[in-house]
DNA sequence: GTCTATAGGCAGATAGAC
DNA sequence: GTCTATCTGCCTATAGAC
């Protein structure tokens, strides 16, 4: 909690880990390689990890407590509140937690070894369904709920942007998907049932 | 060319290839795997494709060919036309192919042994910075992109949608992510600069 | 806390019979 | 076109010395 630059072995390992992971995959990085990157053999990184599993169990952490935390914040905030402004604050939350860990984000989205695992990849989707349920509105329909993908998929676009682009450009992504998310026009919605 | 629906051998394990590689990974999936699936042994695969990699290039290809014939017709289509529609038209052309192409997309979004190999993954992120540099106008600056970046994003969302959804909701995306493109407020174009 | 050595397994790929 | 049998190599993980 306290340490901001971790600087042990466990956490040199760590740090190689994601890298290798995010890049090759989990299934495609040998604990080799991640030895011999930190000058080290493959025991010595089997006597701070139980198993190569719990990597990437202790790497994704943050990130499913975070959508978890997120999730719980949006449940108790129950003031009666402007819907749209709470759907907005949302979407910026998760933002807000997809810059922070855009790296492990990366290491969840693209790799299959990691969404097969029923604590990591299986969890998130679960956290994932539900944050789009709570920006569904109760009285939505399908094109709302695919205006949700739409939006949700938007901010995600901010992981494969380089971090200082990404950083700066908060506003302009949280503008694009709330566009997304707003995109029906209020006109169309009598004229769509014909 | 002709066959619609192919039955030989080699089109089962083309198929049985492409669901593994997509749900499991590329290195995740074994060739035995494979094959056991349609009651063969890894021999008779290696009769059908000299190596595994020759199962993921094959699986690719339309994808790739789709991407670059999408770019070629969007610049020889130079006939002077509303900037806005060349893009929206670009817009729809790039969701047309992720409907028709969704299982390989996610196995190009997803794998990273995938996304590695030279010929593939390399030569799809080549042709989706021209989609994109094609996608922000020559008078664009770092907001603009970034805008391109969340709309393309929006776009994708529709590969990880139930199939039927995803097709009969082609006008409802290609909206969401034409708002996120234009989600610009023409009175802050002014006002960004201070 | 890091090492050497090794066990045990499964991977991709090949040879050759049928 | 599919099989059995096999080669070679790397993988995860463990045992035990230092």
């Amino acid at each position: 909690m306290a340490e901001i630059t971790p600087v042990g072995t466990r956490s040199q390992v760590l740090a190689t880990a994601l890298e290798l992971f995010t890049t090759q995959g989990y299934e495609g990085t040998s604990l080799r390689q991640i030895a011999e990157r930190l000058g080290m053999t493959k025991a010595a990184v089997y006597y701070h990890f139980p198993a190569k599993e719990h990597l990437v169990l202790e790497l994704t952490r943050p990130f499913i407590d975070g959508m978890a935390e997120l999730l719980s914040r949006a449940r108790d905030d129950r003031r009666p509140k402007d819907p749209h402004r709470r759907r907005v604050d949302l979407l910026d939350g998760y933002l807000e937690l997809l810059l922070a860990q855009h790296h492990v984000v990366n290491l969840l989205a693209r790799d299959p070894g990691t969404q097969l695992h029923p604590d990591i990849g299986q969890r998130a989707r679960v956290l994932f369904s539900a944050l789009e349920t709570e920006l569904v509105g109760t009285d939505a329909g399908d094109d709302d709920r695919v205006r949700v993908s739409c939006a949700l998929a938007a901010l995600t676009a901010v992981v494969n942007m380089p971090v200082g682009l990404a950083a700066s450009s908060r506003q302009v992504v949280l503008d694009a998907a709330t566009a997304a998310l707003d995109s029906a026009p209020p006109t169309a919605r009598r004229a769509r049932r014909t």
